[in-house]
DNA sequence: GTCTATAACGAGATAGAC
DNA sequence: GTCTATCTCGTTATAGAC
């Protein structure tokens, strides 16, 4: 037995090249990379996934559906807008935690080089995001757990992009705490959170 | 004259790559990329750059150093904290014009695959633009054009992390007036301006 | 001092064996 | 259906011509 039973190679080839995007950039990893971890060729990788774009759209793919039972599983089970939030920003933090950056954060920076495909998932993965949130700011604005200073649209957009882009500091920083502060002080100031000062 | 004068080589090959690097990320352009444009040849590179990695160095160095006159322009040209803080927006808001992305936002995503001189070159951007942001936020405070709801540093991190995050967010959506009602949705909650609801 | 010719390597992809 | 052997091209880099 050379090597162990693979049972599902192609998810082995998505985890790996999840992480490897998500540490290194879509164009700062190759099917080599990806093939020497879980001990193949590169050649055998294109049976699995036909070209890089093809493995790069299945990786958007699965990353926006995890999230997106993520966010499901945070509606289902917490009872306000503003514990939900709380919830949201953990999500982020597990992936600093895993020293990973958004799998989708990444890729926009590099978008200009993408197939279009790709692109739509990764605009889709953000503006799923808004909705989600903006849902979530009315119920919490309902429920009184929030108390939004501006309408749900802008403040769910500028909660997607303010942890974004605290996300890609930390992360360049190297320090997940640096993420942590800054999302707690925008969903304090952006739902009126009076904790601030 | 089969081909114009060439004065500067060097800083025409710095402008191409720049576009380049914030356009596509460092990962996703090659020294073919520059030379086609200026009408050379790769090879012929490497005389005023000996490798990607001395090129990428003198990228972030120009654009650190070219940040920095344009922060200190504006603290001897503006006469508030606030107005000061607008300026700061402007400066991300022409990068957008340009259609372009933050030449460091840009290698903060791929610094894993970066050289330690250009991490470094990195990381002292953002902490120069934290540095400038705590003390105009600290003379607002002072001369009443700003009421910071946390401290000078707090907020500036704030500051830094949401820009250019909605910088992202609106360079993926080919959108840069997202980036504005995000950016002044941002500076009206962190600095306490009571414009916004 | 500046660029040309060319090397050495790694990338993504294909054809066909099993 | 899955992988091996192989190919072609693009990429960074060097050596040496001018």
């Amino acid at each position: 037995m050379p090597r162990p039973a693979r049972t599902n190679t192609a998810e082995e080839i998505l985890e790996v090249a999840s992480r490897l995007v998500q540490t290194r950039g879509f164009n700062g990893f190759s099917y080599a990379d990806v093939a020497v971890e879980i001990g193949t060729t590169p050649a055998a990788l294109h049976y699995h996934f036909a070209t890089k774009a093809d493995l790069g759209l299945a990786l958007v793919q699965r990353y926006v559906s995890g999230f997106r039972g993520a966010l499901d599983e945070i509606r289902t089970s917490l009872p306000d807008g503003r514990t939900r939030l709380d919830a949201y920003r953990d999500l982020y933090l597990d992936v600093l935690a895993r020293r990973r950056l958004c799998l989708c954060g990444m890729l926009a920076a590099e978008i200009a080089t993408l197939t279009e495909p790709m692109r739509a998932g990764i605009v889709g993965f953000f503006d799923d995001n808004v909705a989600w949130l903006e849902q979530t700011i009315a119920d919490g604005n309902a429920d009184g757990s929030i108390r939004a200073k501006r309408g749900p649209r802008e403040t769910a957009e500028a909660i997607v992009g303010g942890f974004e882009g605290a996300m890609l500091l930390a992360w360049s920083h190297d320090d997940p705490a640096r993420f942590r502060r800054a999302a707690d002080h925008l969903l304090a100031l952006l739902t009126g959170d009076p904790g601030g000062k």
